[in-house]
DNA sequence: CATGAATGAGAATTCATTCAT
DNA sequence: TATGAATGAATTCTCATTCAT
């Protein structure tokens, strides 16, 4: 009589494959690429070596999928926002805050996004992934553009730069003191920063 | 009789010393801080990998080294900018333009900047690095509030997304066609995001 | 109540014996003992490789088999011919050619009986099977000699380098081109060269 | 003052290099290519792994060098019997005589020549080293036949039985008795069976 | 019995650092 | 003092074998 394969297995199996992401996820998130080696994650996950390349089948895939993953996540997120009703700017703060705030809150992706990856493919994952985050912003700057509620400005490097302003809150610890409380203001800051700088700046 | 260095011997080691400095800083902009092992680094200066030791006691102390003398060039730059004449919009335009034209120019710095080093030695002082960058726009934004030039805002934060507008403008190749002038574009761009983003936009 | 193993079930088991030694069989002939992984040769069967270890305790097991069974079937045809009627000499170049032109035919038994196994029982196996094939050599020439039809000669030597020399016809692409025509000459040069070799050369 | 590398340490290196080799070479003679593993090299050697790379690229250049360099001398040393004087029969014979002579004597590059190397390009050096043994017996062929003295005949057949019935002789314990004498009727009866299949047979 | 996920030892390769010369 | 050969730990990846289901 075969041998069938029980619900709880498959379970156990989906279950190892998210845990070794998640140990990959969070090895970056702590100390880059660097501490993310297979050995280190096998051993987060409570898995052997061995056992990582059951799931992917090299070290990149695996590190690209981390990276797509998150990113996929965090996309998703802006483009809800972006695709909201109300006014653009409304929208463009809110996609910022959502992204900033997520960032502030824990390690995730942030660190990966940023940091040099070792592998080659990996590091070509990661520059599609900032192109991604980018054509949400762009969307909102040609519809605002469009609509004269934002100046005429160039659209590639506006979103570029929002980019790389809200990832500079991924890098550095801004403001080391009053956790909490300093995050809230760096999260307003960075909103307002970029609401400023496509001309979306509130009617004060 | 005790031994005398003799000048000339002096000057081969200093030398030696900027060679060192030269061929890593020239390797990491090459290629990250993954091409920059001190067997290449030594190979390029001309030199033995024993003799790096001589001049640096570890690897991680030489890239050191690299990023801070490269952040020294380049923050003086800024600094003389910041303490121009003129009002402050248009020096933190020209901080700013100073600052992208040399990344755009060529692959120098820029890199070892934003890469992930593989040292957490290094690491550390690229953080550093990207605060020390932060301090100009920071004394140029509390200039610019204090006269009531700028509107008011969160100094720590702008400073922060000014540098991580531009970087970001160091690792993506925003437009790969025509180069010459659509950097030009580029560099505009981002000039004058980050003169909006701090209310520093030009009479239109 | 024992328990009765159903001749239906023994006829499987029997099937995926037979399967597996199929599976590694085919494999060593593509690529060498290189590609005859267990995973490889069990998904070729159709099986797990758990399944693997139920008829062959190890690896080695496995392939020792994989060569002997080959080994028997080739002996057994080179057998058949030595045992025939007429002269030596046609029962001699009959058994080169025979064996030499299934071996030139296709990626068969060659490749496994000639290259390197992963596994010294197998090697072991292996030098056995080469002597096998000697021997069937060996009693032709024992019977020609005693016959004078062959001239006096070393029996040992003689049935090694009638293995040895058509051996080689497997290794190397002798004639790249021209595939059918070159395979008929080849064959028949191997066949000649041996003949002559052993004194029994055509009445010319 | 520049540091001058000495005699006596450019010995060391040559010498670091040979034994590199050689432990290669008798790992592979011992054992075939499975047991010549990088790290038993080096163990073999006296040296660590990574000074194995010192001296050889990768593992495959290491063993292509291994084939290549005992197949040179061999080559040589047959080239040298073929290019003498007197009959081609005679010569024929002496080639012969002289591999097979130096192939019982002691484990050299035998194994290594017939085994199937567990990597590719190393596979494609040892299909070429068969080649270069063939050449040298074509050109006594080619000659033979074109002064009559051997009767017509495939050359590229012959060529390749010859290599192939005195690989035998590397294989297999043709005689496990009486080393010494037997040694001596093995190497005279290959002798004879390739000097009678090429028609050289001696006017008896 | 069958399954195939998991194991874990081992293979090739890299590279910062040391030290005899 | 300079050299660069040597070290050896670390890294990625493979695969025969086992065992819970």
């Amino acid at each position: 009589m075969p041998y069938r394969r029980s619900s709880l297995m498959e379970e156990r199996l989906a279950d190892n494959r998210l845990r070794i992401l998640k140990s990959a996820r969070a090895l970056v998130a702590e100390g880059g690429f660097r501490q993310a080696s297979i050995t280190a994650v096998a051993a987060r996950a409570g898995l052997s070596t061995g056992a990582i390349y059951r799931y992917f089948p090299a070290k990149a895939d695996l590190f690209v999928e981390v990276l797509n993953s998150a990113v996929d996540y965090e996309v998703a997120m802006l483009q809800k926002i972006a695709d909201g009703k109300g006014d653009v700017g409304t929208r463009l703060r809110a996609a910022v805050r959502s992204f900033v705030s997520r960032a502030v809150e824990g390690p995730n992706l942030a660190y990966a996004f940023i940091a040099e990856p070792a592998d080659l493919e990996v590091e070509a994952a990661r520059l599609i992934c900032r192109e991604r985050f980018g054509e949400v912003f762009k969307q909102l700057l040609r519809e605002g553009i469009a609509a004269n509620v934002l100046p005429a400005q160039s659209i590639d490097v506006g979103a570029a730069c929002i980019v790389g302003a809200f990832t500079e809150a991924l890098v550095r610890p801004i403001t080391p003191n009053a956790k909490r409380e300093a995050s809230k203001a760096l999260i307003e800051g960075i909103v307002e920063f970029c609401a400023r700088a496509v001309g979306a700046a509130k009617a004060s």
